[in-house]
DNA sequence: ACCTGAACACCGTTCAAGT
DNA sequence: ACCTGAACACCGTTCAAGT
């Protein structure tokens, strides 16, 4: 677990001790200026590391006190309680992927509806513990709409209508989502080992299941970027026939 | 919220006087078998109704105890733990998909494959509350490997290689799971109102978000199944056109 | 042999009381 | 004005002590 060291066994000094109020950190140098010294955003960076370092399953408000050297109840005073927080955590993935869908247009729209889609892959694969936060939230924060505007006018300007446009970016989204939830390693701080479930699969009694045995092997020798992309295929190749149909 | 009322103000008569034995609940009435009366299997039961009902995030061990009228620490002595627990809870669902992959064939394999995930997907509708468990979980429980198992068989029977099966199958379920996740009510008793995702798109900026806010107007029209089924269809033109190339 | 009250080490959130 | 110790009402899990 990576759940910072308590500092139970060294309390800080008591107030009014000398000194005590010294070893409050942090403390603006300078005069007030329009933010306090630990508003909004940095507490939303600490916990957006903590989550990336623990899961969101082990991330507690004390454990965020605890690393800001503050209280609880002094979070409370900028935050609105821990589901706010972590809509706001959510967001700072979807600053990584919006770099995928700035500059030039690329060849194509597959080109470009693949490289959003792999970006979006990559961020979940290098940030696996947020994904819990896709579920129930669809990301609202502005990085989020930056990514889903972009990708969208995208595809307008490739000859989509909006409506196909939106279906397509909404569909990418849902098997990018899904394939994390099944496939990366959420919260396991255990070594993950991807061929685990590929050795169940082999080890099933091969009468009862001849089928999955059949496929167990091809599964065990693909990379898991290959196995997304593949899947990928199949959606950019079916919303292709949809686009000659309109 | 839906958790049972607690007995705090109702004590059970105290061990000892006369008649507290008789009031322990669903005492085997016959001599002892097998298995206890209060075994893995009704433990399972109750706790798939708490979650069906309350959500993952509400559902404890202690409410679980407390719906069977014993404590937690006799819940530990036939249960590994909370953990456990839901894998056995999640099988239930695909206990309920199952029958969609029973009978003969059907005319194609287009309608095999969009009726297993059509089941899913309303086996999930159904029980939103269980999704959380399918993140960062293969479902390896036996219905859960009848439904994989037979749907490959089936792929297969339709002239597709066991690999593409396989991986037909496993797109299939991480678009059913990603959109489930993004478009499911999950753990929130609240009346939830599928339209509001949309309304707030609408109200964005429409010269930050044109894009997004010419979509806006189509999406709200449509029914979450009809949504449903458009996007699969993706998936499956998408795996028709790798099944030619083979 | 089987069960459980009570404990242990935690949670999210709030508020009276401090400076 | 700003902060926080301590409390409240919870968790999952364990174990000594009961019958």
């Amino acid at each position: 677990m990576t759940k910072p060291a308590t500092r139970k066994g060294i309390p800080a000094p008591p107030p009014g001790s000398p000194g005590w109020w010294e070893s409050r950190p942090e403390r603006a140098t300078g005069p007030r200026r329009g933010r306090p010294p630990r508003s909004f955003e940095p507490i939303v960076d600490a916990a957006a590391r903590l989550v990336d370092e623990g899961g969101t399953r082990s991330f507690s408000m004390r454990a965020l006190a605890e690393r800001l050297d503050t209280s609880t109840a002094t979070l409370y005073r900028h935050v609105n309680g821990r589901d706010e927080l972590m809509v706001y955590v959510l967001d700072r993935l979807f600053a990584e992927i919006e770099q995928a869908t700035e500059g030039p247009d690329p060849a194509s729209w597959q080109e470009g509806a693949r490289q959003v889609a792999l970006r979006f892959h990559q961020a979940l694969a290098q940030h696996p513990n947020l994904l819990p936060l896709l579920v129930n939230q669809v990301p609202v924060g502005p990085h989020a709409l930056a990514v889903r505007e972009r990708t969208i006018a995208m595809l307008i300007r490739f000859g989509f209508t909006a409506s196909l446009a939106a279906r397509a970016f909404t569909a990418l989204a849902h098997y990018v989502i899904g394939f994390a939830a099944q496939q990366l390693p959420v919260e396991q701080p255990a070594p993950h080992d991807p061929n685990a479930i590929v050795d169940y699969y082999r080890r099933l009694d091969r009468e009862r299941y001849p089928s999955i045995n059949a496929a167990a092997d091809d599964l065990s020798a693909v990379p898991l970027e290959t196995e997304f992309l593949e899947e990928l295929r199949f959606i950019i190749d079916g919303i292709d026939r949809a686009r000659r149909r309109t």
